[in-house]
DNA sequence: ATTATCTATAGATCTATAGATAATGC
DNA sequence: ATTATCTATAGATCTATAGATAATGC
């Protein structure tokens, strides 16, 4: 039995961790309190002196997939600019990623799950959104307008809608068209704006 | 007590229509057999003399879904040509589908759902995603190109994606940036594929 | 006779709680 | 004394089945 006050504070961070990454991957609604727990190696009566609820976990566990993985996509850099726009899709759209649900942006694991459940989900998703949008508008090649702005939503939905698509199809070429396809589109995006047009 | 051969199949069918539409709105597991048949007018005992499972049901609905967006899709002419990219694209992102999931694209709002689904249901949606990327090809200015089909792809990943995170913001301002700059990027894209671009 | 639907319920599963146990921390 | 976790279980919910009822269709 786990006992200090330490002890209780990693077993709570490794719930939501590990819930950040089964949510992801079976869904908001796809596994239970009895399950996770046995998962992290603890039982389910402990859950409830850490979360109130079950949605309680599923807001945290949601903030922690949101922030874990902007953090990712910064980790590269301390600036979000110095993960180009080319290389940033490169990533997102690999075939590893779209394996990897449980690890990979929670917006096109969960976007409807997330648009369906309670405020408090709803609103962690929305600034997570949002930042994502800062995030990619900054490494656009002129920040600053509001074409960069456009270009970063255009490219942010392009990406979550192909990935996606992708893991709808249970054909392996069908798959993999998309996510080539849509790479070659941001490719070409990322070297047109970086070269033709010039000033902002 | 409905009894004859024909009632017993406007019994599944009334079933299957009302799953599509259900399903759409609270996801593939987010409505029990019980509930669906009591909106129907009907008790759960009969449910199994339909079908032989839930997953059953769902595997038909969402071929429902997929079939009767197709033909809503479609129903504004015989070729899907007659709907132009950009009157599409209008449809698509305007703020009455964002709102209405249940009668909406089945990919906007299962898709993530679709993908952890029974193989069944897998291919019943791969299926359909392959003949929506072919008539949205069709929709473009040269469609015998390859190039028609990669933008056919491109356009169906964005709009799918923009529709996806929409409907998660709960903030309407950005929910509305976000159709909005993605219905601008469509029209640019309409306009300048059917104009500049002319020997494909 | 067959069968489409109904009522009722078995059995599994899932959230949440109650009470016991064994450690912490004043 | 407090509390983090455990075992055990209450209560709700959900899928699927059993058996009754009332129509169809040969």
């Amino acid at each position: 039995m786990g006992h200090s006050q330490l002890e209780k504070q990693k077993t709570h961070e490794k719930i939501v961790a590990l819930a950040a990454r089964r949510l992801r991957e079976e869904g908001l609604e796809g596994i239970g309190v009895a399950d996770l727990m046995k998962e992290a190696g603890l039982t389910v009566g402990g859950f409830y002196k850490h979360f109130a609820s079950r949605d309680e976990l599923v807001a945290e566990a949601v903030q922690s997939a949101v922030g874990s993985w902007r953090r990712r996509q910064e980790e590269q850099g301390i600036d979000p600019t110095d993960i180009s726009l080319r290389d940033y899709a490169e990533e997102y759209l690999s075939d590893v990623h779209c394996a990897n649900k449980g690890e990979g942006c929670p917006y096109a694991a969960l976007s409807a799950d997330m648009a369906r459940s309670s405020e408090t989900v709803r609103t962690v998703a929305t600034e997570g959104l949002r930042k994502n949008f800062a995030s990619m508008t900054a490494r656009m090649p002129h920040p600053d307008t509001a074409e960069a702005r456009r270009n970063a939503i255009i490219t942010s939905c392009l990406m979550t809608g192909a990935l996606s698509l992708a893991r709808v199809a249970n054909d392996e070429a069908l798959s993999n068209e998309i996510l080539e396809t849509v790479r070659g589109f941001v490719r070409a995006l990322a070297d047109d704006e970086g070269q033709t047009k010039a000033a902002g």
